[in-house]
DNA sequence: TATTGTTATACTCTATAACTATA
DNA sequence: TATAGTTATAGAGTATAACAATA
């Protein structure tokens, strides 16, 4: 009789095998948010939220959009931001029941520092070949269109 | 004169253009990680630590370094894990002053599905060619060694 | 004295439901 | 009626500091 496999069955497929070591590295990077984070001197959600933003003033809704959570939750968050000078909270004549969050000129600085953190590349791409990181954009070029 | 650039510069080495499309991946996946909660009927931290945790049991603060938290979290996240019946706190007689953290039968079952859940490819990564994928492996691999 | 886990505290994030003011 | 944002509520994650039991 065949002996029967009582562990998991390993990676098979290619792409299993592919995503088995994207899962690692993406498991691996929560101390890169917190990192970052800190780096900022905001909770990740905040500068999430910072990140998200650009110099277009949106509405509060569209931010929760952005930022896949519910539309109650940005309100608070708001609340947050504004106590540190980063957003505004303003009226939208059209439609009066509309306010749309816009970045102070405080907020924008503290956005362009985190768009300049987050564009460093991470330590683990960074060690890799040119070669590969070459390769590597192509294939998630590929990959995100 | 030469004009100047007003805008942030844009990437400029292959590590900068490989990470700002693997930043934009990795940041797409927080949708990924509620369905995956959402299909183990566990909140996020304690979908986490359900995946890190193997029959082997640890003690807390073994647990609190998987996580990459304070050991202060781990009592209450043992405890809402310990009340789903899911994981069980076990004494260490060599150390009275030590507790681990022991996956019930229950535990491990819901384990095992959560990680053939994390197993399956992300759809980004499944549709890319064979050939992209094994090459994605090979980098990944010399990136995680 | 040092360490493990717990508790107390404070802040933050999150979703659901009910509410308000507009439309 | 429907929508945008808020509030109330409840549960959960997070770090710091102080604490009890044990080493």
């Amino acid at each position: 009789m065949m002996q029967t496999v009582t562990t998991l069955a390993p990676p098979r497929t290619a792409a299993e095998r592919a995503w088995g070591l994207l899962f690692q590295f993406v498991m691996s990077l929560d101390v890169y948010w917190d990192e970052l984070s800190e780096e900022l001197g905001l909770p990740t959600s905040q500068a999430h939220a910072l990140i998200v933003l650009t110099d277009a003033p949106v509405p509060m809704s569209h931010l929760a959009g952005l930022m896949h959570c519910d539309a109650s939750n940005v309100t608070g968050l708001v609340d947050r931001l504004e106590q540190r000078g980063l957003v505004e909270r303003r009226p939208t004549p059209s439609d009066r029941r509309v306010k749309l969050v816009a970045l102070t000129s405080k907020g924008r600085r503290l956005r362009d520092q985190a768009l300049v953190l987050v564009a460093r590349p991470h330590p683990t791409i960074a060690a890799l070949s040119a070669a590969d990181q070459k390769t590597l954009h192509e294939i998630l070029r590929r990959a995100l269109s």
